[in-house]
DNA sequence: GTCTATAACTCGATAGAC
DNA sequence: GTCTATCGAGTTATAGAC
């Protein structure tokens, strides 16, 4: 009796489910490693569907990739934008981070490869927003300084230590299990330390 | 009058040459993304002699990978199973190790991307070799945090952090600038501070 | 050993029935 | 909307002349 409207746009209609395969091999494959026919299995639909909905797969991987990126940008614009103290910012971003990766281990594997291979695309047609300025962060960080509450530090270099402790880990993460001959089981307690380990590591870099 | 004898193996043979050719386009563009005309092409010679050397395609993939990984894990042993103390195995290894990948930066997100995409042959085929073990590297640490040298702190983390640190900016260059919004001039100048900012951070972090 | 020509195959895309 | 069948472009791989 309650089911008498069509849900107009998302939930799991075909689309959705075209969308969602495409999702986990693009992030897997990236745009040359996927294949239609791989993301139709996944989808439990025929390939000639995912031209009927995608027009082409250029289409659809632009659709995957934007909607990739849009989630990791709102995290940096806090960290930059943000009016929270620095110590703040900082606990707050780590936490968050990597809270957001290990739920998408392999989201900046693929925006990574994809800047690599396709700057072009990338830049034009993928990624037309407006980007975080830094600018409150540098300001925050010369300041903290100054007043000698945390040892002078270049910012840029700052910002890009803490992305590379909290992203790193997780792409070179096979990498990581294998130079430290680590189980399954092992490295998932090891990444979940990491919000406390890396936290307590930049705020301890930071001391006077 | 010295020129008799033809070299046996190494130098430009044609061999050499496609081997050449083909570290540069599957360090840029990976497994999929490589073609073997653009490796022909770029070594100067016919597609067929590609296969008259190397038989397939994933042959010669092989071998390019195979000494591409070569380069990176005699840097790991040395900081894993060196006998000098902590500091100066810190300070070396992230000199060299920055200076490495520098000069190779497209190596880290080739090796990174590939296990990801095949972690089978990567670990079956592609890198059958003994990794380093860690286990005199981690009785480092903890002897110097229980003399109260250094500040205690979870051996693996530490690794895994100054890993991240040297690697992860070469890796994410592009999203990098992006995100900091610098000139092709200032990243390369960045880079180069980077040896000695990495090395002031991770000692700052261990200070007691 | 090196080349030209072409076979064999993979994969994205389309036509057309239901 | 969804499927089956097939085309056609782009690539890997081989045959065979030189």
């Amino acid at each position: 009796m309650d089911k008498r409207e069509e849900t107009p746009d998302l939930s799991d209609s075909t689309k959705k489910k075209i969308f969602d395969a495409a999702h986990e091999v693009f992030t897997k494959k990236g745009m040359d490693g996927a294949k239609m026919q791989e993301i139709a299995d996944l989808a439990g639909i025929n390939k000639a569907l995912l031209h009927y909905y995608y027009k082409k797969k250029e289409k659809l991987y632009e659709t995957v990739a934007k909607a990739v990126i849009g989630k990791a940008v709102p995290v940096i614009r806090q960290m930059f934008e943000g009016d929270q103290p620095l110590e703040e910012k900082i606990r707050r971003f780590i936490d968050f981070y990597i809270g957001l990766i290990s739920h998408n281990t392999f989201i900046p594997l693929f925006i990574i490869s994809e800047i690599n291979k396709h700057p072009d695309r990338f830049f034009e047609t993928i990624f037309p927003q407006e980007m975080p300025r830094p600018e409150v962060f540098f300001r925050q960080v010369k300041e903290e300084a100054a007043a000698g509450r945390i040892r002078p530090i270049n910012p840029k270099h700052l910002i890009v230590n803490i992305i590379s402790l909290c992203v790193f880990p997780f792409v070179g993460k096979p990498m990581m299990r294998l130079v430290l001959g680590m189980s399954s089981g092992e490295t998932l307690i090891f990444m979940e330390e990491r919000k406390v380990e890396v936290t307590s590591f930049v705020l301890a870099a930071l001391r006077p």
